[in-house]
RNA sequence: GCCCUGGUAGUCCAACUGGCAGUAGACAAUGGUCUCAAACACCAUACAGUGUGGGUUCGAAUCCCACCCAGGGCACCA
């Protein structure tokens, strides 16, 4: 049988196997010569000779994956392949591309596969980073050779610790709306221009004293606070890794809310500028969108109701409402509570509002620990029915003075504004469902429209009931000039002030993991943190057998995480000279969060070899300058998934510009352009019982599916392999080659669409792939068949047409069209008796870019020394792409009849006549008289009767 | 509930600022060539009026309104 089959497919056909020896050879070529990589403007990865050196620059990016254990599937690489793709288009076409891929390997991912083999997280991943960079050579990646790390490296991580050290010696001066070196702070108490928070004199203060005032000040700060605590990870969590069910966003272990001892970074310093700053750079809306709704920036007043235990001060977005705030809610955790609540009940209060105890304390005590039981899921299941209970306290509502009972309910956040509100049910929804299960008064301020017949009238319209006693008055004001007008009162009376509130709150920045960069901080014998100088960089992980985290059950929630470098005795208690001769010191226990490493990394591309800074001022200044004037500068493509929309993008644009205040890098963006890909997903079977079976093993029969002749159910979805659907591209590079792997994926469809993996299409790009082989060589002698006579005016049309369109289709990274118009010259050439070399050569320097194997072998069998990496990508000659005639189509009343041939310059009267003249369209008309003509010039022609 | 995206042949997708819906492309289907036969390869053929309803226009997949469906984000955020 294989005789047979070695007779019948011919010896020099391009098939899977010939593939796989062009794609080895030409790997191990691009290996050696490595003709990907990009010249510095200085420096040791300076090559002023490079063949694109004086070219434009262009910074191409991907996010960088975590190496897993389980290697890569067809998903993957998609983004991977269109940068590759792109930049080794636009590097043919005179840019001096960068391209480089490095590892995120520090984090989680690792950790957790590491704890679950017992393996060291070093070793796991060193072995799968080679993993990783086995299978992308496999795919022909062209990437920078000089520029690739991973974030657990030392030379790496030191530059994160130093990023960290410099965001630790800044505070944030909102008069200036930056970031400063922490010692003008201290400068500026020293000399008395900025007074100490408190009050007090600087001069008078002890030295930790002092420490603790500019401690307060920096960007990095340890605090005291509710923060997110993940008992199954066995470590406390930012916002941005919680679910809005209050879920880990890693394992999906259940969230709960403990106050605990942690660092945090000042990034709600920065919320203005990063919600504003997204105007200078091009992303797709959405993301922008999200990352605005992260930060959740609202606009209105604080306002103070004066109680017996001071004023309370409360947000609120309707200051115009305030004539109808009927009563108070803090958060059960306000810090007043406790002050505010009375030895015993005022007269008269209702048994509902008491919910039965006999002093306030006891209610309040006993609310407080049903609140704090309940998870975040329990609260928002309940969030239809309001629950609280009356402190004892009355507060003055500072509009008109009316007394107004003050209520603690877990409907109020103790985390976002004041954590108190001004509760006003005429015109609050919540409020409206308070006041009705508490019998509390309704004062509607907003006239309602005519036939309103619902609670709490949220919209606008003209304000009602709202006279001071003193006569002030917003009666028949809208809502907006209601809103100007009493926060103009509220100012002048000194109990309010217009604000601006946000959603985003300080990331919480410590980890009680292992597998993180440790911090760059020591205590001291006062148990004070101390900055290490740059010269300890980088403090590396001790080395240790039991790395794992102390975790928990994950729905044990009164326990509190353990650091394992707190184990590490050795390494915690160290003596060093900070400057003040040798003392005693206590190291830091925390690590960093995974999303520390990725928040730089562009960074390090530029100038990866440098070991004294971060990079070179001047390569910096290069790499990041902004594609277009007036954007904010940054990586000119970067190329990743969506759900990194807050998270990564976020963290990594706050470091960015805490980095551009200090004079680090000189754009304010680091991404000026963000793409997404799509996702690829995959269909995946279940038996009868639920259980999945092998996907590649089912058979569709009759529009059902069966395998082993059983019925089973087909569901889409994620590639994984429990659902027994994994496609690797380890085996589309066995069956079909790298080439047609890339060809596919690329022709699929849009890149930022999601679409289903379908392996029997993918021979689709193979034919193609084959038809151009078949145009240069001889598939049975492997002979190249090319000839040097010149081609025919329309294949030479053809091809500049195509020229044109491939490069805009590229430019816009739209590869599933240009793909097309390859294919569709590629065809064209197929039907020629002779193929002419002057058509197929540019034909190969196009496909070069999807199929850079093949286009290299063909390229060299058309006789030319040297790879493609930087030979001229093809430019259209203006010459064949002047149109001579255009077939305008002539419709009447809308319906085509028929087609008429005109030159090109023809006038819109000539077009006119033209079309007139038809027999079809006079049949058309009937002899009626066209009561109106259009001629689109270059389109067509509407006649209407 | 609010905010984004997106709905085009059996499937994945084209159609530039409204202008001939497919000589954009691919898969699958059907018929054929090659073969003793099959696979590979090659050639050919069909197949939708653009989620639904309305509107603007000489003309709508494209613009506007309402609704339906799918995906994503946020959600007691004051």
């Amino acid at each position: 049988m294989s005789d047979t089959r070695d007779e019948a497919v011919p010896q020099y056909r391009y098939d899977a196997a010939m593939a796989q020896r062009i794609e080895i050879k030409w790997q191990d070529k691009w290996e050696q010569a490595a003709p990907f990589n990009a010249s510095n403007p200085v420096g040791p990865l300076a090559a002023p000779n490079a063949p694109r050196a004086d070219g434009p620059k262009l910074f191409v990016m991907d996010m960088f994956p975590y190496p897993s254990g389980a290697g890569l599937h067809v998903g993957h690489p998609l983004g991977y392949v269109a940068t590759d793709c792109y930049a080794r288009y636009k590097r043919m076409a005179g840019y001096n591309v960068m391209h480089p891929m490095a590892y995120d390997a520090f984090g989680l991912p690792t950790e957790q596969y590491a704890i679950a083999t017992g393996e060291h997280p070093a070793k796991i991943t060193e072995a799968n980073i080679a993993t990783y960079r086995r299978q992308l050579r496999r795919l022909g990646m062209g990437y920078d050779t000089n520029r690739t790390f991973a974030t657990s490296d030392p030379r790496y991580f030191k530059w994160t610790q130093w990023i960290f050290l410099q965001i630790y010696n800044s505070w944030y001066d909102t008069e200036a709306d930056r970031a400063r070196p922490i010692g003008e702070l201290v400068s500026l108490f020293e000399s008395g221009a900025r007074p100490v928070p408190d009050g007090r004199d600087w001069a008078a203060l002890t030295d930790v004293e002092r420490r603790a005032v500019v401690d307060d000040h920096r960007l990095v700060y340890i605090k005291e606070a509710p923060v997110n605590w993940c008992p199954g990870l066995g470590t406390v969590l930012s916002s941005e890794e919680v679910t809005s069910d209050g879920r880990s966003e890693r394992g999906n272990f259940p969230v709960f809310t403990r106050t605990m001892r942690q660092w945090m970074m000042r990034i709600t310093a920065y919320a203005d500028r990063l919600a504003d700053d997204l105007d200078l750079v091009d992303w797709p809306e959405s993301t922008k969108q999200m990352q605005r709704n992260w930060i959740g920036r609202s606009t209105g007043a604080h306002v103070d109701f004066a109680t017996d235990a001071g004023p309370v001060r409360v947000f609120t977005t309707r200051p115009d409402t305030l004539f109808g705030a009927t009563y108070m809610v803090l958060a059960p955790e306000h810090e007043l509570v406790d002050r505010l609540t009375p030895q015993s009940w005022p007269a008269d209060v209702p048994e509902v509002w008491t919910g039965g105890y006999a002093t306030p304390a006891e209610a309040v005590a006993a609310y407080r620990a049903e609140a704090k039981f309940k998870s975040d899921v329990e609260r928002q299941a309940d969030a239809k029915e309001k629950t609280g209970v009356f402190t004892g306290a009355y507060a003055v509502n500072p509009a008109n003075g009316e007394s107004v009972p003050v209520f603690i309910a877990d409907y109020v956040l103790v985390g976002y504004g004041t954590g108190a509100i001004m509760a006003v049910p005429g015109q609050d929804e919540r409020d409206w469902a308070f006041a009705e299960a508490f019998s509390l008064p309704v004062i509607r301020t907003v006239e309602p429209p005519e036939g309103f017949d619902g609670g709490a009238y949220t919209g606008d319209g003209s304000a009602i009931n709202s006279t001071a006693p003193d006569g002030f008055s917003l009666n028949g004001m809208a809502v907006t000039e209601a809103k100007e007008a009493m926060i103009a009162r509220l100012t002048a009376q000194g109990s309010g002030e217009g604000t601006v509130t946000y959603r985003l709150r300080d990331w919480l920045f410590s980890r009680q993991r292992y597998w993180g960069e440790p911090f760059p901080i020591v205590y001291d014998e006062a148990g004070m943190p101390v900055p290490l100088p740059e010269s300890m960089l980088p403090v590396e992980l001790p080395d240790m057998d039991d790395f794992s985290p102390k975790t928990f059950a994950p729905d044990a929630a009164d326990t509190a995480p353990e650091s394992p470098l707190s184990r590490a005795v050795d390494w915690i208690d160290v003596e060093l000279d900070l400057g003040d001769g040798v003392r005693k010191y206590r190291r830091e226990t925390n690590t960093m969060p995974n999303w520390a490493g990725s928040s730089w990394y562009e960074l390090r591309y530029i100038d990866p070899q440098e070991d004294d800074r971060i990079a070179d001022p001047v390569n910096e200044r290069y790499w990041m300058a902004p594609a277009r004037p007036g954007g904010g500068g940054g990586v000119d493509l970067y190329v990743g998934g969506q759900e990194h929309a807050v998270l990564h993008l976020l963290y990594d644009r706050f470091w960015h510009k805490v980095l551009y205040d200090l004079g680090h890098v000189s754009s304010v963006e680091p991404f000026g352009k963000l793409f997404h890909q799509g996702m690829i997903e995959a269909y995946a079977y279940t038996d009868s019982r639920g259980v999945y079976v092998p996907a590649e093993e089912v058979e569709e029969v009759d529009g059902g599916y069966v395998w082993n002749g059983e019925p089973v159910t087909r569901e889409y979805g994620k590639m994984g392999k429990s659902q027994k659907n994994v496609v690797t591209p380890d085996q589309m590079c066995e069956r079909y080659g790298a080439d047609t792997f890339r060809l596919y994926e690329m022709s699929m469809g849009p890149l930022d669409v999601s679409r289903p993996w379908e392996t029997r299409a993918v021979v689709g790009s193979q034919r193609f792939l084959q038809r151009l082989w078949r145009n240069v060589v001889d598939e049975r002698t492997g002979e190249v068949t090319v000839v040097d006579e010149a081609a025919d005016e329309e294949t030479l049309r053809l091809l500049h047409r195509t020229i044109r369109d491939v490069r805009e289709d590229m430019d816009d990274l739209r590869m599933n069209t240009a793909i097309a118009k390859l294919i569709m010259l590629n065809n064209h050439v197929v039907g020629l008796e002779r193929v002419p070399r002057a058509v197929v050569e540019p034909l190969v320097l196009m496909t070069a870019p999807f199929a850079p194997h093949l286009a290299e072998e063909l390229w060299q069998r058309l006789g030319h020394d040297g790879m493609l990496a930087n030979v001229d990508f093809p430019e259209a000659d203006p010459a064949y792409l002047v149109v001579e005639t255009v077939t305008y189509p002539v419709q009447v009343n809308g319906k085509v009849r028929d087609r008429v041939e005109v030159a090109a310059e023809a006038s819109q009267e000539d077009v006119k006549a033209a079309a007139l003249a038809l027999e079809k369209v006079a049949n058309a008309l009937k002899g009626a008289e066209p009561r109106k003509v259009i001629v689109v010039p270059g389109r067509m022609v509407s006649i209407v009767v």
